[in-house]
DNA sequence: TTTAAATGATAGTAATACTATCTAATAAAA
DNA sequence: TTTTATTAGATAGTATTACTATCATTTAAA
C-alpha cells in the first residue's frame, strides 16, 4: 500500500486548485519541468500550454500569472520540507543531532518522493536554488505576505529556530540563523556550481562540503559559551 | 577641491560606455531611480527613455538589454564597495577590527558619496538588497561569468576572504564565509523590513542588530580554537 | 571646414501577458 | 435519463514589452 501525501495550500495562491483536477496536476508537473529547464524568465504560460497540449487561457483559469505559480511551487516545497523535517527529527532527543539532520536535509540533493507522484522533488529543489528568492524579491512582497503566501517558508524557519533554541536557550538570533541556514544551503550550492570562486568547494563540487561549512558556522555560534 | 572617483568597468557590460557621455550618465542615474522606485520587473527601457526625455532606441545604443544594465549597476556597486573596504581598513593592523568594519559597512545604510555625482549610492544600496541576486540567478550565469561580468563581486569576496584568513589562518571556509556575510548583510536587511518573522529584529528594524548578528556569527566560527 | 560620432525621430516586428467569448465534453444531480 | 453545472478547448483580440532598422540632425573632433 502506498500512502499519498497532500500538502494543504493557501487558497489565495491559485484561482482553481490544481491538486483537484488532471489538468491542474499537469500544470504543476510541466511547470516544474519547464522552469528547471529554461529558467523562470523564459518560462511563459504559452509555452507551458503547448507543452501540456492545452491552451494559454486554460492555464489562466488556475493561476493569475506566472509569478503566483512560482510562489505556489515554492510554497509547496517549503511545506513538503517542513513535513520532512518533522519526519526525520521525530523521536530524536538531542536537539543538536536534530539540527545536523536539518542542515543535511536542506543542503543535499533531494530524493524524489514516491508519495507525490505528480511532483519531481529533485527538479523542484533545483528550481528553489535558482529561482526561490525571486518569489519574494518583489515590490509587492508586503501585500503578498499579508495574504500569507509565504507562510510555509516562515513556518519552516520557525521550526528550525525552535531546534536552535533547544540547543542553546540563550542564543540571541534563532530566526535569523534559521533563515541564514536555509538561504545559504541554497546559495552556496548555486555558487559552488556556477560561481565557484565565491565558495571553498569549487574544485570538488561536493554538497557534503556545504553541509560541513554550515555545521561549522551554526554550531560555533550556537554552542559558544 | 573635490576628487572625482571613477570605477573602471568591464567593457563587455555595455555597448557604449555610459560614463563617457551626458546621456550615458543620465541612463545610469535614472535607471537607479526607476528600479529602486518600481522594482526591476516593472522597469523597461521605454519608461526609462520617457523619464530621461530620450528614445528607447537611444538606450539600446548603450545597453543590450535591461538585464545587462542591472549587471552593470550591481558591478559598479561591488567595485565601489571594494574601494570603500580598502579605504576604511587602510592603516588598520588588527584583522578582526578590519573585519568588523567590513561587516558594518556592508550591513548599514550607505551614505551618498560626493565623489560620484551622478550615482546615488543610497538608492543603489536598496537596489542591491532587493534586486542584486537577480543579476546572477539566471540560466546564462556561466556564460556571463566567462565574460567576467561578476568579477567585482568575486574580487570583493576575495578581499574579505583574505581578511578572514588573516584573523585565523586555519579557518577552512574563508570564501564561503565571505559570500555568506555579503549575502546575509543584504538578505537579513530585506527580511527585517519585509518578512520580519524570518529575523530577530522585526520589531526594531534596527540595522545595527543585523551587524551584531553577523559579528556574532562570523567571530564565533573564525575565532573558534 | 570637413568629417565623424552621437542623438533624435519614426517605424516596424515578434513575443509576452493577458481578457473575453463561445462551444464541446463530461460528470454529478434530479 | 434528462437536466444542469463544471471543466476544458478553440479562437480572437489588445496593450505592452523587447527589441531592430533607417534616416535626418545636432554636436564635437580633426
Amino acid at each position: 500500500m502506498k500512502v499519498q501525501l497532500q500538502i494543504k495550500m493557501n487558497e489565495k495562491l491559485f484561482l482553481r486548485d490544481p491538486e483537484q483536477t488532471e489538468l491542474g496536476k499537469k500544470i504543476i508537473r510541466h511547470s516544474i519541468q519547464l522552469i528547471s529547464k529554461n529558467g523562470f524568465e523564459l518560462f511563459t504560460f504559452k509555452k507551458l500550454a503547448e507543452d501540456i497540449g492545452t491552451t494559454e487561457a486554460g492555464i489562466y483559469r488556475y493561476f493569475e500569472n506566472k509569478h503566483r505559480l512560482l510562489i505556489y511551487i515554492t510554497a509547496w516545497y517549503w511545506g513538503w520540507l517542513q513535513y520532512r523535517v518533522t519526519f526525520i527529527t521525530n523521536n530524536i532527543k538531542d536537539p543538536s543531532v536534530k539540527l545536523k539532520k536539518v542542515i543535511h536535509l536542506l543542503a543535499t540533493t533531494v530524493v524524489d518522493d514516491d508519495q507525490t507522484i505528480h511532483i519531481n522533488e529533485d527538479l523542484l529543489h533545483q528550481i528553489i536554488i535558482a529561482e526561490g528568492s525571486k518569489a519574494y524579491l518583489t515590490k509587492h512582497v508586503s501585500e503578498d505576505n499579508k495574504e500569507q503566501l509565504f507562510k510555509p517558508y516562515k513556518d519552516l524557519c520557525a521550526v528550525i529556530a525552535d531546534i536552535i533554541l533547544a540547543c542553546n536557550t540563550k542564543y540571541k538570533y534563532p530566526r535569523s540563523l534559521a533563515s541564514t541556514i536555509i538561504e545559504m544551503a541554497h546559495f552556496q550550492n548555486f555558487f559552488m556550481n556556477n560561481l565557484p570562486s565565491l565558495t571553498d568547494f569549487g574544485k570538488t563540487k561536493d554538497e557534503l562540503k556545504v553541509v560541513s561549512f554550515l555545521e561549522d558556522l551554526v554550531f560555533s555560534s550556537v554552542r559558544k559559551k
